[in-house]
DNA sequence: GCCGTTTTCGGCCCGACTGTTTTCAGTCG
């Protein structure tokens, strides 16, 4: 029987540091909690089982020792922890919040909780409006300022939430509900449904025999934590993770009205009714009416058609062109997970990865990937011990001797080469020349005016040997700001010069955007999704990205690596 | 708190930026 999962001990082991943290412990303990929980979070086989079984050391484990190793088992078995339970009592609950604001660090974060006596985000606001935290001694007001810019992004955040988790949270409701009878049909709608970057709540559709009954089931789904309302036909719970969830129950005859209306977007609906009204019809959610009379509603293929539309993808309901196209048939076919074939940009051990090259190919390969790049950090980021060009090379000989062993799996020799903050990269040419694959990204000058960054990227692009530029606007969704880059410039350019630009597939990342990517394909600049994975699990983000894809229109055709290496390699060399 | 050891103590990733200072602390990646 297992206990607490792992994500929740790495989460437990994560606010023993964060604690640890603003009491000003030594930041080499905090680390050693960390460096725990990441370890543990990013297991495949559950910590709860291995304690139980006895089967294995946790002090095996890459740090974690004795005194951990026991943390850990006690958190597993009993669910909770005494030093947590200290901890915690310690400090006032919320003042761990002002951690997260960027800018402000365990230092920062005591000084205002001693001095001004802040506890949480609010008071946090109120002590910057109030212009308090200048007068603290290495505080000032451009902090101030930052402070309270960094709150706005903070509370935008927390509203909504990455559609990656969302997805997990919709699986297990789903898995929840499908242990109900009588349900003959359910589906998510929402932004949830059209693939949305962040999802603000969930929408569950069912046509069921008995509501009553599917609404009393859906109560006693685990992760709820307060029943808001609850109708006839609607119920509406708030989950402990802070995410409302709506369920509807609708009539069979309505059901494709229904998922269309609460689909959306907004937009899009009223632009189809828009064209209903046209056409001397009417839409709502309970479907296509021609005076009294129904004439559709059962299927969403089945409104759409009465409207003389394909049906549209719901990735693509934002009333763009989506229109346009399903009247005239070119609606793309988008791409899909199955298209892709490999993964340009992935990280190992000799940077900040945490599995070594052989792991994350044998990894891509279990993925169905027939190639992968290892573009690990060059030198500049130093922080994760970036190659220089001895060791890059040291690494790529490393690769060809797994090429050799390896079946089934090609491994590029790649590199992630840091475009530096005066311009120019951070590796010799001689060097980059040697690569099959080289990706540019901005790491340092982020905050760079609008001209310089922009300068500098678009003379990394120059460079013949860089063939794709990695996470373009270097944006953190709900954390950090895109670069102020000029990203129609920088697709101009690529596309003249026969460049990629990367659609990074991590949750928080997912740039290019939807309506970048639109702009790329428009020019013919091939988007190369991937996963930037730093551990096996990460590779599993690819999917994020191809939903991002879709949503930009993007075909398998518009994707890079939905082709064979062959031809992007032979790609690559003509235009070099 | 972990780790390795010239084995029980000392090092643990470190350079740059920002805003604050007037030589540097705090934060970030």
């Amino acid at each position: 029987m297992a206990g607490l999962t792992n994500a929740e001990i790495a989460a437990a082991l994560e606010e023993i540091a964060d604690i640890l943290d603003f009491q000003g412990a030594n930041p080499f303990r905090v680390r050693a909690y960390r460096n725990a929980a990441r370890t543990v979070g990013e297991m495949t086989e559950s910590v709860a089982d291995l304690v139980e079984s006895g089967e294995r050391d946790l002090s095996s484990l890459p740090g974690i020792g004795k005194d951990l190793a026991e943390k850990i088992a006690t958190l597993a078995q009993t669910g909770t922890l005494p030093l947590l339970e200290e901890l915690r009592s310690q400090v006032p609950e919320g003042v761990l919040q002002i951690l997260r604001i960027p800018g402000l660090g365990p230092k920062r974060a005591a000084a205002l909780y001693r001095e001004l006596g802040v506890t949480n985000l609010d008071e946090l606001r109120q002590a910057c409006l109030e212009h308090r935290v200048r007068t603290l001694k290495g505080f000032g007001e451009k902090t101030e300022a930052a402070i309270l810019e960094g709150l706005e992004l903070a509370a935008q955040a927390a509203q909504r939430m990455y559609w990656a988790v969302a997805d997990q949270i919709a699986q297990s409701i789903r898995q929840h509900m499908e242990g109900c009878k009588g349900i003959r049909q359910m589906e998510f709608a929402g932004s949830y449904r059209r693939g949305k970057e962040t999802v603000g709540d969930l929408d569950l559709l069912v046509v069921a025999d008995n509501p009553a009954s599917v609404m009393d089931h859906f109560g006693r789904f685990s992760g709820v934590e307060k029943i808001l309302a609850r109708g006839d036909t609607k119920m509406s719970v708030r989950l402990q993770l802070g995410l409302q969830v709506d369920l509807r129950a609708v009539p069979e005859e309505s059901f494709g009205a229904a998922l269309q209306y609460f689909t959306g977007s907004k937009d899009h609906n009223i632009v189809l009714r828009g064209r209903a009204k046209d056409l001397g019809l009417k839409v709502n959610e309970y479907g296509v009416f021609r005076g009294e009379k129904r004439i559709a509603g059962r299927t969403e293929e089945e409104v759409y058609a009465a409207l003389g539309l394909a049906w549209i993808p719901p990735e693509l309901r934002e009333a763009r062109e989506e229109f346009a196209w399903a009247e005239a048939g070119t609606l793309p076919k988008l791409v899909e997970i199955s298209d892709i074939q490999g993964d340009l940009h992935v990280h190992s051990d000799w940077t900040d990865g945490t599995a070594s090259i052989e792991e994350m190919a044998l990894a891509a390969k279990a993925r169905g990937l027939s190639y992968i790049a290892i573009t690990d950090h060059s030198k500049r980021v130093s922080m994760v011990g970036g190659l220089d060009a001895d060791r890059l090379r040291k690494q790529w000989e490393e690769i060809d001797r797994l090429n050799r062993r390896l079946k089934g799996i090609r491994i590029l020799k790649g590199v992630e080469v840091d475009i530096l903050e005066e311009g120019g990269l951070d590796l010799p040419d001689d060097v980059l020349a040697e690569a099959d694959w080289v990706v540019a990204s901005v790491h340092y000058g982020q905050n760079q005016s609008r001209e310089k960054i922009t300068r500098r990227v678009l003379e990394a692009l120059e460079n013949p040997h860089v063939a794709c530029f990695a996470h373009p606007t270097g944006r953190l969704i709900g954390k950090r700001k895109p670069y102020q880059i000029d990203l129609e410039a920088v697709i101009h350019k690529a596309a003249a010069l026969g460049k990629m630009l990367e659609l990074n597939a991590h949750p928080q990342r997912l740039d290019l955007d939807d309506v970048a990517c639109a702009s790329a394909k428009k020019h013919g600049v091939l988007v190369v999704i991937a996963t930037d994975a730093h551990s096996v699990d990460g590779l599993d983000a690819m999917r994020y990205g191809v939903l991002q894809a879709r949503r930009g229109g993007l075909t398998k055709a518009d994707v890079a690596n939905a082709r064979p290496w062959s031809e992007l390699a032979k790609l690559l060399r003509r235009k070099k």
